[in-house]
DNA sequence: AGCACGCCGACT
DNA sequence: GTCGGCGTGCTC
């Protein structure tokens, strides 16, 4: 028997099956979906077995597999399917989509981490003899306390014995030692909550059936509860003895849901996101190989958690953009779970407050079937929403905090209420430059001014991560003229404790939140009112319920806005609606003071009437009139190389042969220069692809691919949907 | 990706 | 003469 394996470097020309010859002695043993150790050359490396056969169609001597590597890692037939689909759909290597599918812990390739942790226990070997030995020797006093505790206990944990006596024991063959797996997340809830739906709700819920795939849209504005439909159509789910997924973005937030989630199924919860330690993850993904939980939650990766007999999957927050991997593979995790609903048969429930127009567009074409939700749960209402011309409070030289913000603040202060405020940029200053020279400080790997972080007294490149220390003194003509202009995050909170200098701040934005536990921590911090004033950036906007907040502010909501990208419009009006619906979600009625210098803009207007359905007609229209999605696809592909001139030139000639290869009504735009040219001390150069249909696509974006393997001037970034241009 | 092989220049 | 620079080609 042969075996075809893919092995574990993620480059495109080892991007095929190698075959082995699979020895008498592993016959039987390996199965489609390991991971084995392969001679390679003049190398011993891990792979992945892809297929099992009897045919060699080789004319060449076959090398034979050494080992296999973990026999407890077998990635299932559904699983084998969606790697083939991700890889096929984002043009990634295969491996490099298995990679991605599993955690750190078990990727294929070399790693020498042993994250699986034990309980040992002590337990009695033979009881006679142990009697014996107790009647033997009466003075061994200690040894005979230890063997009668664990006469009477069964066992008893190892480490708190002794291990001098435990050897004595041990060379006298009394007793044995038990290794039992210890899991890092154990939750243990027995008192179960059970929630029971408005009528609103039970409309929604009994909508989903569950026999067949469907793709449904459950549209519920801020506050609506969506997240007890969520959880009553898993309880079902489960009931009829299948398993569910349910993703939550990825902004932290994972261990509120996930604490929901325990309080409803207890321990037949695994969670998956990335603020867990590498350890957890693999624990996690464990308990669901070996069926020991029902439910996942998690960010975008546990899309592809193990569960057998799937039943449901759930995305909330459809819309989020962290649903998109930013590196390859570039996958969106609404499509694969689109892809499950289809091969297990199920249902996959997308869910949002403000559904993406991809999504909304669906919908209003019967491909999915829309579900809504337009009234908040019991008493809360819909915030009062303020619109702020911050020319005009220039004018009064309130660049910061308009008259009516500061106000609303005292007020809410006063009444001892909570306020969130919003700034959509962290750091303190964005950019630093020399009044006398003009000199600015800027990446010297990137075309990116650096944003000056008070706190560390660091310059940062916000794009690389490069970091400098940041002096008094121009480092061009050295004088002491810088200027530090523009406004994050830590200068707002300077800003607001000089406003009002007896109140609590707290800060939650990248920088706050890097330490493990940090994010918990403000979060409830705040809503056990530590705390006054939240202020962050977009990590305030979403999920967060804190039932005393009465007040939110959006300091300029012009900073996304004015991206250029043909989603700006999309993503603002979804993050100020988003951020406004943290206010007022108990009985005390919410405002919202959103500062802006386009008062006038329909996003801005429709945000203040709270109607989605405006904005979604209205930004549909110019999304038809320039050709953008849904009305079409895009593929954008980057080309990227150390060189100007050659990258330029290699961006032409692709340009070239996509124009004459592809269909003639798909548009070919560029190569323009990127959105950040320089990256990385990298230039890139863009080209846009837009189409409805074009059956060559796929082939000639493979052809391209391959035509660049060799290239050692330019390499391509293809990006199928890119969530931004 | 990582390694062997091979062809050139500057050294004890 | 030979050590080591990295360009090229191959891996079942």
């Amino acid at each position: 028997m042969f075996a075809n394996v893919i092995v574990e470097y993620g480059v495109k020309s080892l991007n095929q099956k190698f075959i082995y010859k699979i020895p008498n002695n592993l016959l039987g043993k390996i199965k489609v979906g390991m991971k084995v150790y392969v001679p390679f050359g003049s190398q011993e490396i891990f792979g992945f077995v892809l297929e099992i056969t009897d045919k060699n169609n080789t004319d060449y001597a076959l090398k034979e597999i050494i080992r296999v590597d973990n026999e407890n890692l077998v990635l299932n037939e559904e699983l084998m399917a969606i790697g083939k689909y991700v890889a096929d759909s984002t043009l990634c290597t295969l491996i490099t989509a298995y990679q991605t599918m599993l955690p750190s812990g078990l990727k294929i390739k070399k790693q020498i981490h042993k994250y699986d942790l034990y309980d040992e226990y002590i337990k009695i070997k033979n009881t006679n003899k142990v009697l014996e030995y107790i009647e033997k020797h009466k003075n061994r006093k200690k040894q005979i306390e230890i063997l009668k505790t664990i006469l009477k206990n069964q066992k008893i944990i190892k480490k708190n014995v002794n291990s001098a006596i435990l050897k004595i024991l041990q060379e006298n063959d009394l007793i044995e030692i038990e290794k039992v797996k210890h899991y890092r997340i154990n939750k243990l809830s027995d008192k179960l909550i059970k929630r029971e739906l408005t009528d609103d709700q039970k409309k929604v819920f009994a909508r989903v059936k569950f026999d067949n795939y469907r793709t449904y849209l459950l549209y519920g504005i801020t506050g609506s509860g969506k997240t007890e439909v969520y959880i009553k159509l898993i309880e079902k789910c489960l009931k009829i003895g299948k398993t569910a997924i349910m993703l939550v973005p990825e902004i932290g937030l994972t261990t509120q849901i996930a604490n929901r989630f325990y309080e409803a199924f207890g321990n037949d919860v695994a969670i998956l996101h990335s603020a867990l330690s590498q350890g957890e993850r693999y624990d996690e993904y464990l308990k669901i190989m070996n069926n020991e939980v029902k439910v996942v939650v998690g960010t975008r990766s546990a899309i592809f958690a193990p569960l057998n007999k799937l039943g449901i999957v759930i995305i909330d927050e459809e819309d989020s953009n962290s649903y998109k991997q930013d590196n390859n593979p570039r996958y969106h995790a609404r499509d694969i779970a689109i892809y499950r609903g289809k091969y297990n048969n199920i249902p996959v429930v997308l869910g949002s407050a403000t559904p993406s127009l991809e999504s909304k567009a669906r919908a209003d074409k019967q491909v999915y079937e829309l579900l809504r939700l337009d009234k908040r749960v019991g008493n809360a209402k819909i915030p009062d929403i303020y619109i702020v011309d911050m020319e005009k409070e220039m004018k009064k030289r309130n660049n910061i905090f308009s008259d009516l913000l500061k106000d609303k603040i005292a007020e809410k202060l006063n009444k001892k209420e909570q306020i969130i405020l919003l700034l959509n940029r962290r750091g303190f200053a964005t950019f630093i430059t020399c009044s006398n020279c003009g000199y600015t400080y800027k990446c010297p790997n990137c075309d990116i001014t650096l944003t000056y972080h008070k706190t560390t007294n660091n310059l940062i490149c916000h794009y690389c991560g490069f970091q400098q220390k940041s002096g008094i003194l121009c480092p061009k003509c050295g004088e002491k003229a810088l200027n530090y202009y523009g406004l994050g995050t830590e200068k707002l909170e300077e800003k607001i404790k000089e406003l009002f200098p007896n109140i609590r701040v707290i800060r939650m934005d990248q920088d706050t939140t890097r330490n493990k536990g940090m994010h918990e921590k403000i979060i409830s911090d705040f809503k056990n009112h530590k705390y006054d004033l939240l202020l962050g950036t977009q990590m305030v906007s979403k999920g967060l319920d804190f039932p005393n907040v009465s007040l939110v502010g959006v300091i300029n909501a012009d900073t996304t806005l004015n991206i250029p990208d043909y989603r700006s419009s999309e993503n603002t009006y979804s993050l100020l609606s988003q951020v406004a619906g943290r206010a007022g979600r108990s009985n005390i009625l919410g405002e919202v003071v959103i500062q802006t210098f386009n008062p006038d803009n329909y996003v801005i207007n429709c945000v203040k009437e709270n109607n989605y359905d405006k904005f979604y007609i209205k930004e549909m229209g110019f999304r038809k009139k320039l050709k953008y999605p849904p009305y079409y696809y895009l593929v954008g592909i980057k080309i990227v190389g150390k060189n100007y001139e050659k990258n330029l030139e290699n961006a032409k000639k692709l340009k070239y042969y996509l124009s004459n290869n592809l269909n003639k009504d798909t548009i070919v735009l560029g190569p323009t220069t990127a959105a950040i040219l320089k990256f990385k001390n990298e230039y890139r150069m863009q080209i846009i692809i837009k189409y409805k249909y074009d059956d060559k696509l796929l082939s000639v974006l493979k052809d391209i691919d391959k035509l660049f393997i060799d290239n050692k001037e330019s390499y391509l970034e293809i990006d199928f949907n890119p969530l931004r241009i």
